[in-house]
DNA sequence: GATGAATGAGGTTTCATTCAT
DNA sequence: TATGAATGAAACCTCATTCAT
């Protein structure tokens, strides 16, 4: 449901600035996505920390100097391609707020979430590989990226396993919020390593199943009714 | 001069050779173990990508000409350091196989199989942190590493998620080495980001407790009588 | 569409032309003049070499092109600053003339030539910092200015000194042309340390009656009487 | 006269450093020299700021990498070059204080003051104009060196001319620490700018006795004798 | 065995400067 | 007139790596 009498004027972009304080104007903004989308297929091909200022602006067909007209380093640059993703994340917690979680449509929601992860890490892996590698490497701006995308679907989690705990389903001695973070560490990595665990001879859908069983039964402290 | 008397062939650690191949003698180990350990110093103040060879070298107060007498990079130097951490992970497996995960026992293997990763990572993080920072890199030979380590925990508890579906306790539409991988998968990242988590305001007991939950239920389809 | 009315072809300023050749008009020599004031502004709170183009167009809130359509580069806009020094240096000649160098009068007039020298470096130092700087790293526009600059009032030293001598008032072995480089030297020096001398603890206006001791005796070849 | 039992392993240079902090051994203080030496003869050349670390290491033979072992930058190398000079700068007060300052011997004094002065200019002017420059830029570090180097010959004049007057040679209105400052000004300034001075047709001997005119006047109070 | 020294190679940055609009 | 944009060119600086001792 829109919200049809709000934010008349919010850019999508919050206000992309040039170095120099500037805003770039329609041929400045054009180069700048340009650098952003490159940059993004640089580092979907090489490892990122080999990704070079100067190889992005090869491959979109500009100098070095334009580069850092419009980013101070290639670190910016995945950032502000990093954000774009931040919105997106919120779905997430919605999904979870959304369902009762009781019954087949329990598992109907659990099953939609694994699946949900698994897709967004496939669309943009390159960037998330980067956000968890900059993380680990303790790079802050990155952390709070990360953290800030992760917590809403660990905060509805929790609410959602709160209520299941107050309605019994869950003995008191469980900790709902450290419930819900082993549930996101176990949906980020997961999707993250999908591939080395399909190289192990695990099916896609099995997977993605195996993972809505799990979310399905630490929300909802029942077994699935039998599926898949 | 040789040392005739002393043990001449029989080096401590699996053949370490020097670069011109030749296997260091006494003084010579004694380098290599020192550049080791402050390799491993090293990786731990800093982020692994900015430790450079010249650093250990100095903290090891050598120089770079003899850290690469013995490694041909830093890399190599870290993945001696992460070997000696394999044959410490086929621990884990035993934990797995040697339980019934039955009633109290089962859920008693599952919390200590979580606490034994828990700990396991507080230990060594540094580097079981560039295990994973390389192997998202793409480096083939540590994600070996990684595999190879994770892979005897995964093998045992597929095998006894299969006994256990056997037995009746899962739907034959489960399927057990996704299950086991996604329960891997949630140990070495939820060990990995405990920090983060507990940022978060989770308590460590309360997160052991919580992996526990969930490891027992998906080995054992069972929930696990009011504990913790 | 031309301004038929307001003054045409009489510029304020001594025919600045633009790079192209042409009269810059009104709209066009207020830009000017804003450059100008810039400049004059990153000079003064900046190292001359560290101000860039870049800078003084955006403090001028304009673009780089449009400082280029004025100045050739950094260093000519600086000289049409220090240009307008050059008439206002002319009075010290003067006051050097327009005195018989003779009792407290003559003392007089040394105390207000130093007071002179004082305050106009104050006020302009930062411009007339960079013609020193510019002058010592060679550059020969600026050493011309500066000797101009400083030509006038050694000249007229020069003559009351000779007039001195020919009274009889200094011995035929001193050259007044060396002993009027020799005052003009202290002047300009002085005046531009004067900062660095007042933290070796000399009050000012000690400073100043010290200078005007010098010249006095310099050019009269007499003791002031007792003064200040 | 040497001083025999003293000092028994003081090093001439004050344990020059390469840049990972060991202290070089012959081979490597011999590139520091010749590095050193190709800073002074490309500050000679050329105006100080075009001086660029590629250039000197070629002049010297070597490469870049190797200048940046033994200095972070120009100017520290520049900075070792004018530090040899403040010993030698100690000498000038010297001459001040093994004086009487009267008669004949005190403008004896002056004027060898004043020769030293313009001589060690002369010899050292490519380093001396950098010290003058970057001190005039505002760099901390040259301009401690150029105070120090001046506040010996200052402090020594300062005294000299308190002794006067407390001889009551100087009335009391006058500040013996600014006429110090007065003078080392003058003798810094007409050294560092005899080439310009001559131009203006005043010969070397000449400005070197106007100079000890002035010095020996605002020293000891008298004129001098006929002379020169 | 150990290591002072030297350096090739390569990426980063910064600006002055130029156009097309 | 003014200026967004783009960029060539030139330094900078850092390391991994290699010898000769």
């Amino acid at each position: 449901m829109p919200e049809p009498t709000t934010s008349p004027a919010i850019p999508t972009e919050d206000e992309p600035r040039a170095v120099d304080g500037r805003v770039p104007g329609r041929r400045g903004m054009a180069t700048r996505r340009r650098l952003l989308e490159c940059t993004a297929a640089m580092v979907r091909r090489n490892a990122y920390r080999d990704v070079k200022v100067v190889d992005i602006a090869r491959e979109a067909g500009t100098s070095p100097a334009t580069f850092y007209q419009y980013f101070p380093d290639v670190e910016s640059a995945v950032l502000a391609l990093a954000e774009d993703l931040t919105e997106e994340g919120k779905r997430f917690a919605e999904l979870v707020t959304t369902t009762t979680w009781r019954g087949a449509d329990g598992f109907e929601a659990a099953n939609e979430l694994a699946g949900a992860y698994l897709r967004f890490w496939d669309e943009h892996r390159p960037v998330l590989k980067v956000i968890d590698l900059a993380t680990s490497e303790g790079d802050a701006r990155f952390r709070d990226l990360r953290t800030s995308f992760l917590a809403d679907t660990a905060q509805a989690l929790r609410d959602a396993i709160s209520r299941m705990q107050i309605d019994g389903r869950h003995p008191d001695s469980m900790d709902p919020a450290a419930m819900s973070g082993v549930l996101v560490s176990m949906l980020a990595n997961v999707a993250a390593h999908r591939r080395g665990l399909e190289e192990w001879g695990v099916a896609p859908s099995a997977l993605q199943d195996a993972m809505a069983r799990v979310i399905f039964w630490a929300v909802s402290g029942q077994k699935p009714r039998q599926t898949a």
